[in-house]
DNA sequence: AGAATTTCTTGACTTTAGTCAACGTTTTAA
DNA sequence: TTAAAACGTTGACTAAAGTCAAGAAATTCT
């Protein structure tokens, strides 16, 4: 279970760099903007939110590492993101319009989270137009890496985006299952095994 | 070539419809939010913005279709959005921040369009509350539907997209080479091809 | 510590899709 | 209106990745 509710006595030192790595802002603004926040913690392979459900926060990782992950028709998983430390994570579009998530969030180790209900979220918005700037340049960017991403899963080989990832996120494969890396890749299990036994072993 | 500038004879309902779809606003605040876009057309074939430089506007298209396409460090062209009638399409990050994009946005069709610069978009952003959150709102919702996207690109087989996409965007296939649709499923011309004669022939 | 569970590896085989080349068809442009 | 270019189809072959099954290794739980 998700310790009960205010637990306040967490360092918002890793919270507030990633804020101001994105805009300029006073340190009573983010005070102010801090407060909105509610601290957190999971157990490994908690279920932070699930599909099907109206997602009741959005969140900020403060410590530990979560998946993001949708099932399809077959009943196959998907990983569609992991979230280490510093990464913003949830389904913003279902909380904010209070439909139900397609997506499961789920604690791959000890977790210690930072998390937004959809009224706070709103009254950031209408509060703090730097954070609505922010957000806004995120997603931007965000929306245009996963369609790089997208052309790479068509034009690379499985090898070939095995070693990018390797590249851009090298602490990830110490801490999370090779499968879920696999999932994520979008290659089967086996696959990444032969994958690796190759680039290893020569 | 574009056509100059300030052709101001477009028929707005079409943008004026797509707007009204997302946020209740007066009419007031659409005329003075439109006269913040202007209208070009593009002739077949034509490039609207190229990989490699900064993006001079942002886009909304009126009439005609376009396509947003990657290249590989290999050469390799990859599609990764179709905008017809009725959809934004862009690089607002790299329009932003100044920075070159690395996509290539081409006329598919003879193009009327409306296009908004960096600066009339700090503009629209700094004057018109609603369209930043209609804005926004449009960026969650895409960013987990690209999500989807990959996950179905991993665990669809390509005849299985195909038919996603043919339900989802008939009239696409009525408008774009083959050889299009097969770069934005991730399949080659020949593997479309027999997709094709597969479900037709039986 | 030891049993149970999960994860990873390997082999054999199948499926899906890519490549290359040839050729017919359609579209475009001089 | 005809030549050229672009596009689509087909065949033969290859490559990449998936599936199924068995077993080894690592991790978790009590």
């Amino acid at each position: 279970m998700a310790t009960p509710k205010n637990i306040q006595d967490f360092d918002p030192t890793l919270f507030l760099e990633e804020i101001k790595k994105r805009v300029d802002v006073s340190r009573e603004q983010l005070d102010a903007f801090i407060k909105l926040w509610e601290f957190k913690k999971f157990k490994k392979n908690e279920f932070i939110l699930r599909a099907g459900e109206v997602p009741k926060f959005s969140i900020f990782v403060l410590k530990g590492c979560l998946r993001q992950y949708i099932v399809s028709e077959s009943g196959e998983e998907s990983i569609v993101y992991f979230a280490e430390e510093r990464h913003f994570i949830g389904d913003l579009a279902a909380m904010r319009t209070n439909t139900v998530s397609n997506y499961h969030f789920q604690a791959i180790e000890e977790c210690e989270l930072l998390t937004i209900s959809a009224e706070n979220w709103a009254k950031a918005f209408a509060e703090f137009p730097w954070w609505t700037d922010a957000h806004l340049t995120g997603y931007q960017k965000w929306a245009l890496l996963l369609q790089q991403q997208m052309a790479e899963r068509h034009t690379l080989t499985g090898e070939e985006r095995y070693l990018n990832l390797l590249k851009a996120k090298p602490k990830l494969f110490q801490r999370v299952p090779q499968h879920y890396i696999a999932s994520y890749l979008g290659i089967s299990p086996e696959t990444l095994s032969r994958i690796r036994k190759k680039i290893f072993n020569t």
